[in-house]
DNA sequence: CATGGGATATCATAATATGAACCGTAATTC
DNA sequence: GAATTACGGTTCATATTATGATATCCCATG
């Protein structure tokens, strides 16, 4: 079952926050004409809305260049909403041990679109591993944890875009090739990503489970391939599982 | 003049933005009536626009307890925010030269509603000190750059609560004794803060102007008061405004 | 000086957003 | 146990809003 769809009477509010959504890293900011133009709305009603939107502090006009990008009132939002995740406060604990007790970088992740987002993470011990990544997103399908979400909760899979792209010699593209590896991901309880995001980078992921079976993140250790080796992913891995398992209420 | 007030046409956009900001440290999670209630809306308007916020990942709705909390996209969005403000990256290497002259904390700072949002923050040397704070916010009234604003953006004004809080004994609770103060801000080119956000806490504060002379955003320097004797505090004030001018356009 | 593009304003009208009324369920009160 | 209350959610007539075509102004360009 794909994500809920949107009431009727609410075509002005979802047309606000899309144009939002349109800011990304690649095109952090943007003039009235791009922004209406790649939102497929009149100019008239896209100029309107961001007013509307700069009017509460979600966007912000450079008068120099009267290009708009997100402003300070969305940041406040985001980050209050990232402190007051009650899931990331339960987390974080069990973050601080699994790194702690592997040397490596853990995570803590939850899906957006078509990638996981690293709601919060603890670096490891080493100098080479992964670090300052709250706030970025990765692909489904080249991350551990967006397989092991895909293995496990149904509704993700319509997450998946039409084409996986290779983001490495390593990365899976071929449909048929994820659907057997989930297979393998739901036998184990965990999933793993060797090479598939970046070159020498691998980690391992699973899932995080409310009281009612439902998903709700997922968690990772990460670090570099070099110390990755196949024996020691699986003992990451069962270490995952546990973890996990404990955060789930009985 | 007071920010720009919303056009015609949004009312719909204004609603949805509008019961995000309901969410806060003290509500992070509200069932739909009283989110209703706190919104002075229609249940059912409140029901049909937390729908549209929901289906675009902007709020959760917790299925054991049928209350609603920000969203993971709304996290993805404020982050997304954060990482692309042109003024944070350029302020960075201000702030990382700041604390390390200083030994003590640096900050960026913006105004949202009647506080002061901490963009940016570079710890200081010492082991007493500010840490952690990106995101949170603080009184215009009491803080070194709220009354640095206050004193030379003049629309910020508008932006004081009618009553000022009294967070110490040594905050500025009287508007006249605020006027008079920022008076003495104008002159000096930085604001002081000492005691009045929190027992044994100081700063420094200054404003930093765009190219056409407007406020973009607010520096401090802050660290214990035992360490910030009032010669000291003029000093670090010298150094802000120093720092401030040079991050302004020719 | 003419032209084109971008930002912004106007307003008739099509389309949307609204909220009263209703329903089902669960908790609370008597 | 029955009655009452409260909450989440749906329906739909209609009041209200949001829309976008058109116009205007400003600025850059040739």
């Amino acid at each position: 079952m794909p994500p809920a769809s949107p009431p009727q009477g609410a075509q002005a509010a979802l047309r606000a926050i899309r144009l939002l959504k349109l800011f990304t890293a690649s095109a952090p900011e943007m003039n009235l004409v791009e922004i209406s133009r790649r939102a497929s709305l009149n100019k008239t009603t896209a100029h309107r809305l961001l007013q509307a939107l700069s009017s509460e502090g979600m966007v912000e006009r450079d008068e120099a260049t009267s290009r708009y990008r997100l402003g300070a009132g969305l940041m406040a939002l985001g980050v209050q909403a990232l402190s007051s995740s009650d899931l990331r406060l339960r987390v974080r604990p069990v973050l601080k041990r699994l790194a702690q007790d592997t040397g490596e970088t853990a995570t803590l992740e939850v899906p957006i679109d078509q990638d996981m987002l690293i709601l919060d993470e603890v670096a490891g011990s080493h100098f080479v591993g992964a670090a300052g990544n709250v706030g970025t997103r990765w692909p489904l399908h080249a991350t551990s944890t967006g397989k092991a979400l895909l293995a496990f909760d149904e509704q993700a899979l319509f997450r998946l875009s039409d084409e996986l792209p290779a983001l490495t010699a390593s990365t899976i593209v071929r449909r048929s090739d994820l659907e057997k590896q989930l297979g393998v991901i739901r036998r184990r309880g965990f999933a793993e990503s060797v090479d598939e995001l970046e070159e020498g980078f691998s980690a391992v992921g699973t899932i995080i489970r409310g009281g009612l079976g439902e998903v709700l993140g997922t968690l990772s250790i990460c670090g570099p391939t070099q110390r990755m080796s196949g024996s020691r992913r699986s003992r990451l891995g069962e270490m995952l599982r546990s973890a996990a398992s404990q955060l789930q209420p009985a």
